[in-house]
DNA sequence: GAGGTTAAGTTATAACATAACATAAGCAAA
DNA sequence: TTTGCTTATGTTATGTTATAACTTAACCTC
């Protein structure tokens, strides 16, 4: 199982999450061709500025204001179109919000945990979930194609503080 | 492994799909004291005419044609809300749209296999996924809450037909 | 630097969802 | 059977997310 849980639910220094983010952006679009345009890599450093999935409303103000000038929706949708097509971001459905990829071009379970107090999100590639929807879909002759799993709870962090005081939200609390 | 996906994905005899359906509704509200009004029942219907997840701007068209007056976008939210807290239907992220769910009142995975070429959904109820999701929660000290899970690929019947004629669509056709 | 290609800017609008307030229907007790 | 409470619906407006269509600019190749 290659989980970035532990990662994004505990401090840590999260500059070096940015930077490997970025780095891994450059590498890949470089060996590919591809162009990591200066829109491109904002709305990429922007959604790493923590583990938490952004709307494409909030990139558009985040942007705009980092660059000074008023950014129009198809802006952030292109920049995003083109992250999500090299696998460098991943959508969240359930939450119409976009979420930095750790681990781009390794196989995938598109599982994410998402904490509904602190709204961090974790991405789990799991193998084994993985051969199960696989079998799954072979007994139903379904072909497989591409799956979305997306589950809610409290992240290690809330989940301790939910035990202590007895529910207090710790929604505003930023834990990278 | 509770599923309908056969009965989904092939030929039936619908009207005992819808007509179970509204048993079903009727005889859950009437345990619980709630309210099946006419729009709710209307709503709950529409979406059982066919085992493809409508949305919720369809659902408005389809219920002032049916019920000859204009309809605003909350009566729809509204039955909607309802007949979701019940667990009549659910919502499915990916494609902002709803179903009706098949066995309101059992366990659920909130699994469906959603078909890209016909655009049938299927709802399984899976118990080892469940089982192995939780056991991953709780290796990551992560409270479970709620999921939701979202395959896509082709339907037994749209794969049968892609591999007979090297890929035309089936999405026009309809297979209830 | 001409011409093709890809990205960004711009404007408008489509598609999905809810807020806020007014009215009506259902129901239980006085 | 009126009164008053609760729940559901009607109505209008608006918020939120996403894309269409067309123009301009940047980039790359020859
Ligand atoms: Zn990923
Ligand atoms: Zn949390
Ligand atoms: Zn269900
Ligand atoms: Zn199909």
């Amino acid at each position: 199982m290659l989980s970035n849980s532990r990662l994004v639910h505990q401090p840590h220094d999260h500059r070096r999450c940015i930077s490997a983010a970025l780095t891994r952006a450059r590498d890949l679009c470089a060996e590919e061709n591809l162009r990591l345009t200066p829109t491109r890599e904002s709305v990429l450093r922007l959604l790493w500025q923590s583990h938490r999935p952004l709307g494409a409303y909030q990139l558009q103000d985040q942007l705009a204001k980092i660059s000074g000038k008023p950014i129009a929706p198809p802006t952030i949708y292109r920049a995003v179109e083109f992250l999500l097509k090299t696998g460098l971001i991943h959508r969240i459905a359930s939450l119409n919000a976009y979420i930095g990829c750790p681990f781009p071009n390794s196989d995938h379970s598109n599982l994410f945990m998402i904490c509904t107090d602190c709204g961090s999100a974790a991405e789990v590639a799991h193998s084994s979930i993985n051969k199960l929807l696989q079998s799954t879909c072979e007994k139903a002759n379904f072909t497989l194609q591409d799956q979305s799993l997306e589950i809610f709870g409290l992240c290690p962090n809330c989940s301790l503080q939910q035990q202590e005081n007895g529910g207090i939200s710790s929604a505003d609390k930023d834990h990278e």
